[in-house]
DNA sequence: GCAAGAAGCATGAATTTTCATATAATTCTT
DNA sequence: AAGAATTATATGAAAATTCATGCTTCTTGC
């Protein structure tokens, strides 16, 4: 990370925002990740279990942009995990084209056991946060998701508490 | 993103950090990567580009840390760039293992045109944001990445602006 | 100075991911 | 009510990624 050739002026890349976020996102993960993973879980599997616990029934389309995995990526995904007893697949009545996905016994329990972990992580990271911080974090990020997926206007983070979404 | 079935408690995914920061990361990347392609350059090309234009000539562990890329991953990108002319790869004469990388006069012109309008993008997505926020966003990402990094203690966003890091 | 170990990078096989497109079920149009 | 267009998911081939490990080239201790 020494600036090994040239470049007198500052670096790029440690300011960059999107760089920050990538970096913060991976930094934030990791330790969580490689738990996961030790269960035998990979990460876009914790995924869709942790999505499914919101929203078991889900269509496949619907699961994807929840878990953000492209569709026939998620697709295959599912396969493996319905042949490992995570989930089912049943289509839709309504609409033959729809498939929906819901856990299994066995997927949930894993599934509510990977989410408890999950929380307990999260608050520990929190905790580790000066005052307000770590509530203020999760407020301004939901605000810049906001204003980036629903294109133009400014971004005001709601500086409440967690409880809203 | 309908509670379709069950849980009538408040959904985990949308308020879990790691969720919203990859999210975010996600997001804020989108419009700029989809660009990058359009370019016909692949995102991990990007990040590999970008890198070396601060710190060109660097080895190829140093440039996996600071990319973000798995070694044997980057070393295989590297591959691909220098078969496309936009870096050279020199052993390192004081020590035969390291490989040195540096951008060739295409691999620069190409990483200072990118560099260039991930700048005009950043500022743009930083003007959307209301008063000094965007400055403080970046300012609490780098508290968390280095909180993160270097084990325990409490997180403090230094509230300064962006110059420094 | 040499053996043992470590550091740096490359490689190959298995697995995932991507991208375009096929297939199937619905909705819309006229 | 038929055909066209659209929506939802699956599929297959090409490409990328992962993981373990191989090969070199230094370093260290004796």
């Amino acid at each position: 990370m020494n600036n090994t050739v040239d470049n007198p002026e500052q670096p790029f890349v440690p300011n960059y925002l999107l760089y920050l976020l990538a970096a913060a996102s991976e930094a934030a993960s990791d330790r969580f990740h490689s738990y996961v993973r030790s269960k035998g879980v990979r990460v876009p599997e914790w995924r869709v279990l942790a999505c499914l616990t919101d929203t078991d029934g889900s269509m496949v389309t619907e699961l994807a942009r929840y878990a953000m995995i492209e569709q026939s990526r998620l697709t295959k995904i599912i396969i493996q995990m319905d042949n490992r007893g995570l989930v089912t697949r049943r289509s839709d009545p309504k609409d033959g084209r729809r498939v929906r996905i819901f856990l299994t016994a066995e997927g949930r329990a894993l599934a509510e056991e990977l989410v408890a972990d999950a929380k307990v992580n999260e608050q520990e990271l929190l905790r580790s946060f000066q005052g307000d911080q770590g509530a203020t974090i999760k407020d301004t990020l939901r605000a810049l998701i906001q204003h980036l997926e629903s294109g133009q206007p400014g971004v005001q983070a709601k500086t409440g508490n967690d409880a809203e979404s």
